[in-house]
DNA sequence: ATCAGCCGGAGA
DNA sequence: CTCCGGCTGATA
């Protein structure tokens, strides 16, 4: 029997299809069409993408429609992915379609095109007079433009008289990118008879052949344009003479193309280092899963244990992954990989386009490639035989992806590490709280690197009370130790950096008389102001608007955007040390591709002596000149109701403190706080991580919070403020039900935003301990509550929530 | 998601 | 009695 018959899965995150349809195979598709490629397959009316899951001989289904054709040539996603695909599904109760879409690079999500054609045998003339003269020049017309022109219910009647055909296409959204290449057909000795031959007023098309007798490969033909000054016709007239031959070839966009990378070889290794690498090189050997906690101090070196390790699996002939932090995705940090591993590097983030990205998943894919450094969705890079998986900065919360499917990445890296029996290797100076307790229990081995290299001593750090500045009659921003401290640097020629500690990155619009925020309409948020456009836009819902020349409140013209903050200590620095050359980094001078990257050049290579800035500037951060970190204001993100509050801060404080002093210069840290005695600043301060640990972790056991316990949130929303709550209310009840008296039920309650998008938004907080069947219970309440899509209710569950909106 | 099919209310 | 519009259910 022939495997005749494929199950798709198909491009509609529902509910109702959420499972797979079969289809048949056409005979000239049957050695072709194989699980993990993407299909074109009709559904209804229309075609649209699908994934191939499986291949059978028997159907349920007595009637099966065909499949259009494949979409690739090779399937895009392997059985081990197609089996993470359903793992993912399971673990995070997404739909199927989801799962294997985010494994895949954007670029090859489907695109659809509908459009009418005249059917077959009927002209235009058959048409009444108003559509003609939208078929006269065309003989297709975009639906698009159909619903501009306002002809749609026109256009329908014909189809219904079978006058018209409506047509639906899948196209392909990404173009592989091609460039004609020029190569000889003739062997050298040949060319160089030719050349012998060619009467001499042909002096240009001699120098080609001779460049080609010089230069024996194929060439770029524009590349040889322009480096032999000649014209296309000169080429073109050795082609005809089938001395050359011209031939698209496909080639990558490569973000790196014009960079070279200075090529590093392995450093000796610390003693400490030694240590903490031998286990995950025995880890390798033996090829035993196991998770390692690296816990390193800044500037300990975590980055050359990565680097000798993935080496190590590079000679046994196997692949690595390295997940990096979006913000800390810097060139310096690429650059120590590409230096390393050269051309066996493939770079995902999201500053490359779209294209790029695909051409970097495909060196993947071909196995051009033997590491890939990425952000948060390089887990899914489609390697075959894992060696190990490293994850830096493992206590960023960018590892965790807040729409579907809501996985963090180190689920899955463990999930993929127990496929091919590899390590995995966290890495970082404040670990998480769930990573070191699982440490602690001997879940994951803990690797530690107590000193920095070559013994510089932590950056020493004093911690500064605002109150008693106040109190003593300082009003400025900046108080009197730090100003002396700025001042002193400046005079000794040493580099300083300033920071901002204000959450996120946006910035808002309010009046400075009467305090009013410009809030969104529909959401319960406020508008986040875009210089470039010079506009307001909600990040929720989108609506946008321009800044009220006076305040709707009180009428003052007094209303403008507050920054990042950032913008005013640079006034304020130009005021009190109007010497000092300040860079400034933060949204507005960062938008710019390539901007972030320019601005660390200029302040590397000594153009300022201030590098003022937000989160951004916490990471990755190394450069020899710096021997001061001046913290503003360290507790703005300490009020925030999130129970990580206190961790984030210690990890940002500590990030900070760790750019100073990396070299051989001593490095100072200035931390300014309104709440010294709070531990989490304290700490930071005395760089204490253990009784940060310690005492954190008995605020979490107490306020039952991980990693004592699990959390779970549903959030339920509807256009009616009544219906959102009744519902919450039932589903939990529902939940109280069925679960152990240990489990506690939070809700409902509103949420942290209780309205986007005009729905207003009411949830159920579960923190447990151990609920077995807890993810059968939220799947049956998914279940019930996605099936009507009429009761206008949208019911959404988050297992490990990291923000609680 | 998207569409065909169906039912019920408003208009001829 | 037709026509439009919203609701329902199926898509293999």
């Amino acid at each position: 029997m022939r495997m005749k018959i494929a199950s798709v899965i198909v491009d509609v995150p529902t509910k109702q299809t959420d499972k797979t349809f079969d289809y048949l195979i056409p005979d000239q598709w049957i050695d072709t069409i194989q699980p993990g490629m993407r299909v074109v397959v009709p559904f209804g009316p229309r075609k649209i993408q699908g994934f191939v899951t499986g291949i059978k001989i028997h159907s349920e289904f007595q009637k099966l429609r065909e499949i259009v054709e494949p979409m690739d040539l090779e399937p895009v996603l392997n059985h081990e992915l197609l089996e993470l695909g359903n793992w993912l599904t399971e673990k995070t109760l997404c739909f199927k379609i989801f799962a294997f879409q985010v494994m895949l690079p954007a670029a090859l999500k489907a695109k659809y095109e509908k459009s009418v054609e005249l059917a077959n045998g009927v002209k235009t003339s058959d048409l009444p007079g108003q559509l003609q003269t939208f078929f006269k020049s065309n003989s297709k017309i975009n639906w698009e433009e159909a619903l501009k022109s306002g002809i749609v219910p026109l256009l329908q009647r014909e189809a219904s008289k079978g006058h018209l055909e409506v047509l639906y296409e899948v196209k392909e959204k990404m173009k592989k990118k091609q460039l004609k290449f020029v190569s000889p057909l003739l062997s050298i000795t040949e060319l160089q008879d030719e050349l012998d031959r060619l009467p001499a007023r042909a002096e240009k098309q001699k120098e080609v052949l001779n460049f080609f007798v010089q230069n024996y490969k194929p060439v770029e033909l524009r590349q040889l344009l322009v480096d032999l000054s000649i014209s296309s016709a000169t080429v073109k007239a050795l082609v005809e003479k089938n001395f050359l031959i011209e031939q698209d070839r496909e080639v990558y966009r490569d973000p790196y193309e014009n960079r070279t990378f200075e090529r590093t070889s392995p450093l000796p290794l610390t003693d400490s280092q030694q240590k903490a690498i031998q286990p995950i090189l025995n880890s390798i050997e033996q090829k035993q899963h196991e998770v390692f906690l690296l816990y390193g101090v800044t500037g300990s070196g975590k980055t050359e244990v990565y680097l000798q390790s993935i080496r190590e699996v590079i000679e046994k002939g196997q692949e690595a992954i390295v997940l990096v932090p979006e913000i800390a995705l810097t060139p310096q940090m690429v650059n120590r990989f590409k230096g390393r591993f050269g051309d066996l590097v493939a770079v995902l983030h999201s500053g490359l386009s779209s294209g790029e990205k695909y051409d970097e998943w495909r060196k993947i894919q071909r196995k051009e490639v033997k590491v890939v450094v990425g952000a948060r969705s390089a887990i899914f890079a489609p390697f075959e035989n894992l060696g190990i998986i490293i994850i830096d900065e493992e206590h960023e919360t960018s590892y965790k992806q807040e729409e579907m499917p809501r996985y963090h990445a180190r689920d899955v890296a463990i999930e993929r590490a127990k496929t091919y029996n590899c390590p995995v290797v966290l890495g970082s100076a404040t670990p998480s709280l769930e990573s070191f307790a699982r440490a602690q229990k001997k879940v994951y081995q803990l690797l530690s690197l107590p000193s920095r290299m070559n013994n510089q001593s932590l950056p020493s750090v004093e911690i500064i009370d605002m109150r008693e500045e106040l109190r003593s009659g300082n009003r400025s921003m900046f108080s009197s130790k730090l100003f002396d401290m700025l001042k002193e640097r400046i005079e000794r020629k040493e580099q300083s950096v300033l920071f901002l500690n204000k959450r996120g990155h946006s910035s808002f619009v309010m009046c400075r008389d009467c305090g009013y925020v410009v809030n969104c309409p529909n959401c319960d948020i406020s508008l986040t102001f875009h210089s470039k456009a010079g506009q307001m836009k909600c990040h929720y819902c989108g609506y946008e608007s321009f800044v009220p020349k006076h305040c709707p409140e009180c009428s003052s013209e007094y209303i403008r955007y507050f920054g990042t903050g950032t913008q005013k200590v640079e006034e304020e620095l130009g005021k009190i040390l109007p010497e000092a050359r300040v860079i400034r980094m933060d949204v507005d001078t960062t938008g710019r591709k390539g901007a972030h990257e320019r601005l660390l050049k200029d302040f590397q290579d000594g153009k300022a002596d201030i590098l003022l800035g937000t989160q951004m500037i916490a990471k990755g951060l190394d450069f020899p000149n710096i021997t001061l970190v001046g913290v503003l204001s360290a507790d703005t993100m300490l009020h925030l109701p999130d129970f990580r509050s206190s961790e984030k801060t210690f990890q940002l404080l500590t990030q900070v403190s760790g750019r100073a002093g990396r070299h051989e210069l001593p490095g100072e840290v200035i931390i300014q706080t309104y709440t010294p005695e709070h531990y989490s600043v304290e700490l930071a301060g005395t760089q204490d991580y253990d009784l940060f640990y310690s005492k954190e972790m008995m605020v979490r056991k107490s306020h039952h919070y991980p990693p004592f316990y699990y959390l779970s949130l549903i959030t339920v929303s509807h256009e009616q403020l009544m219906a959102a709550v009744a519902t919450t209310e039932k589903i939990t009840a529902y939940i109280r039900s069925r679960v152990s008296d240990e489990t506690v039920v939070l809700g409902p309650a509103a949420s942290p935003i209780p309205r986007i998008n005009n729905r207003y938004r009411y949830q159920c907080l579960i923190k447990y301990k151990r609920e077995p069947d807890l993810p059968m219970t939220l799947k049956t309440i998914l279940d019930q509550y996605q099936k009507d899509t009429a009761s206008g209710l949208q019911v959404s569950i988050d297992i490990n929530p990291f923000i609680l909106m």
